[in-house]
DNA sequence: TTCGATGCAAATAGTTTGCATTCTA
DNA sequence: TAGAATGCAAACTATTTGCATCGAA
């Protein structure tokens, strides 16, 4: 039930990437293409290998990996390093930033705007060019600090 | 010439809050102190050990590994995720911004004011609580734009 | 039919844990 | 001298790599 039509063109438009480039479509990149299209949000890639899987048991976590690694060399996927846990993975068109929360790991999608004047003072400060999407702003969700409170 | 005096009171303050805790002061924990206080910036709790082995070579990275977290827990010791590579760790009263260059790795320490727009943005957007010094601002650091630059 | 992609096993890096021993308080 | 801290070995998680085989173009 996720893999039926309205995103196809972008699933094309990944494997026409790759194509472009001299790489080869094999059913593990279309499965692959296909997880990260058809489910926006952030997977690790043992979260994606077990995605393809479903579908293709014998598709290896390294070569997930090695087409993780492909796919954002050619700019279809982005990678963020979210505190603690392992490295997730979504599509470079879901562009966003990132709050984690550190008491319960929650995961919260900012809009990039909210970034927008810490990079003009980044940048002003030390020329420095901020990717909002590749990392994690670490803290405490509301959650956490109204159970904190309540506790006090 | 690194443990002389100048700063020895901090490192009495961080054994009084062990020794508060009813923690011991072990001399494992006397040089990992000493090595925290006298030289600041990030470090790893490999470089930690190394240093610490310089005085007491039969000092296991577990040890220096588990008395990290101890000061953690304490507030003594603070640690950042600095996107790729491993946990560094800093005395908690050393606070800063951390910018580092996805291209070639450099860290830059920025003042905490920078983040504090961004604070405000992201406490009214979602009403978390950002810890500006537990994460890594990634990017391209400026010698790394001029670079690039000047390929094209 | 060729060379890139894959599966598998093994290596690697970073970190954590179990347990017998040591040493602080 | 009781219990916390340590050293050591081993487990564990995330990721990378070498190599023989397979398959897309």
């Amino acid at each position: 039930m996720t893999d039926e039509a309205g995103r196809i063109a972008t699933i094309e438009d990944a494997l026409a990437t790759l194509r472009a480039d001299g790489d080869r479509v094999t059913p593990a990149r279309r499965l692959l293409v296909a997880c990260l299209v058809n489910a926006p949000g952030h997977r690790t890639a043992e979260q994606l290998a077990a995605e393809v899987q479903r579908r293709s048991p014998e598709t290896h976590l390294s070569t997930i990996y090695r087409n993780l690694e492909e796919l954002e060399r050619l700019g279809v996927v982005t990678h963020s390093h979210l505190g603690h846990g392992p490295t997730t993975y979504h599509l470079s068109s879901e562009a966003h930033g990132h709050l984690v929360c550190e008491q319960c790991g929650a995961l919260v999608e900012a809009d990039p705007s909210l970034f927008s004047t810490l990079a003009v003072a980044v940048h002003d400060a030390h020329g420095f060019e901020v990717h909002p999407e590749h990392f994690a702003v670490l803290g405490r969700c509301a959650a956490c600090q109204a159970a904190d409170a309540a506790l006090s």
